[in-house]
DNA sequence: TCTGGGGTCCTAGGACCC
DNA sequence: TCTGGGGTCCTAGGACCC
């Protein structure tokens, strides 16, 4: 299950007045951002997703761009994830896309339709669905009739299915792993699954045989109801202007290393490793981290080791454009061994 | 027209230990 | 004129995803 254009729709159920125009949630204008998400109109006029603020404005003056209501995403995706759960094994892959387990039921296709109905009824938010024998043909086929679609891909045609579909489509095959395949003639998943693999070999190693398997639609990986449990925490700001003022730069780094701490400390954890993100303004960057012999979550003492991070690689009025702090390493903290307190 | 912010997983090399 | 082999921990960068 994937939802359509989550956050421009999760605008819409607050503001309805913005229905049918160009709309797109994502960085502030003027500032540097880019696009999370852009309503059917706006894909009109070229809009994607990831693409700059400043040249979506370019390509549609009129784009209403706004920024997202981060609490309302967050409970409409719980108010989804509880439906979804209730007809199978749940495995959440993000705000929006799930995946559930529904091989026991009786007749899966027609279940499907109803999930969606009831998905739509009782959050009047539209979501497209993909059914097959795996998480990877699904995923694609959830992704083949958007909006509001429902794809069906029946047992033994997982390789018709697929065989027209360009290699990116194909989870874990990104810019990269493309290009290197198209140089080899490679370009959508037939092609792949017809080329020798002694031409993969010599540039894909071990990765050919499952490469290979993917584009088959291939996948025996099970929905893994397991909770997520981060093994990261990290925060970072890209500057809207670059700083290279040191009290500047270490007030930011304050900043960054309460967010990290408040949001480690709230999850009862601690941390044994800092890392800090630094980017230039010719996008060059670079990260730095130290492991520490102990535990640590406060803000005191994460922003010591960033700070001795910062210095040894910031020579003091060299134009930062992004800082970033991150922890991991994570363990529990002794806070979380103590009872927690609710209201 | 410059390119967010939150993550995961993988690789490769060095230090160190037995 | 040689200089193992296995394992763990740590660091840095890169590919990828939403």
């Amino acid at each position: 299950m994937d939802m359509d254009a989550f956050f421009v729709n999760v605008h819409l159920l607050e503001n309805p007045d913005d229905k049918g125009k160009p709309l797109a949630v994502g960085g502030k204008p003027g500032q540097r951002g880019v696009i999370a998400s852009a309503s059917y109109e706006a894909r009109e006029k070229g809009i994607r997703s990831a693409m700059a603020s400043s040249k979506a404005l370019k390509l549609c003056p009129e784009l209403k761009l706004v920024s997202s209501n981060r609490p309302m995403i967050r409970s409409c995706s719980t108010k989804v994830m509880d439906i979804l759960s209730r007809y199978g094994i749940l495995e959440r892959m993000s705000v929006d896309e799930a995946f559930v387990d529904i091989s026991s039921q009786v007749n899966p296709p027609a279940l499907v339709k109803t999930i969606l109905k009831r998905i739509k009824n009782e959050t009047k938010l539209p979501a497209s669905g993909g059914l097959s024998t795996s998480k990877l043909v699904s995923k694609i086929a959830s992704d083949f009739d958007k909006p509001e679609g429902l794809t069906v891909v029946l047992p033994e045609t997982e390789i018709k299915f697929l065989a027209p579909l360009e290699i990116q489509k194909i989870y874990g095959i990104g810019p990269k792993t493309a290009s290197l395949l198209n140089n080899l003639g490679v370009k959508i998943c037939s092609d792949l699954v017809s080329i020798d693999i002694q031409k993969l070999q010599p540039i894909f190693g071990q990765y050919s045989i499952r490469l290979k398997n993917k584009a088959k639609g291939i996948d025996d990986r099970p929905v893994d109801p397991s909770p997520w449990v981060a093994k990261q925490q990290g925060t970072e700001r890209t500057f809207e202007k670059d700083v290279s003022d040191p009290s500047v730069v270490e007030d930011a780094l304050q900043e960054l290393c309460e967010e990290v701490s408040d949001s480690i400390g709230q999850m009862g954890r601690s941390a044994r490793t800092v890392t800090i993100k630094l980017r230039w303004p010719d996008f060059s960057t670079i990260t730095r981290q130290r492991t520490v012999p102990g535990e640590i979550n406060r803000t005191k003492d994460i922003y010591k080791v960033a700070k001795s991070l910062l210095y040894e690689n910031w020579k003091s009025g060299k134009p930062i454009r992004l800082m970033g702090v991150s922890a991991s390493r994570l363990g529990v903290s002794d806070q979380q061994k103590l009872p927690l307190e609710f209201e």
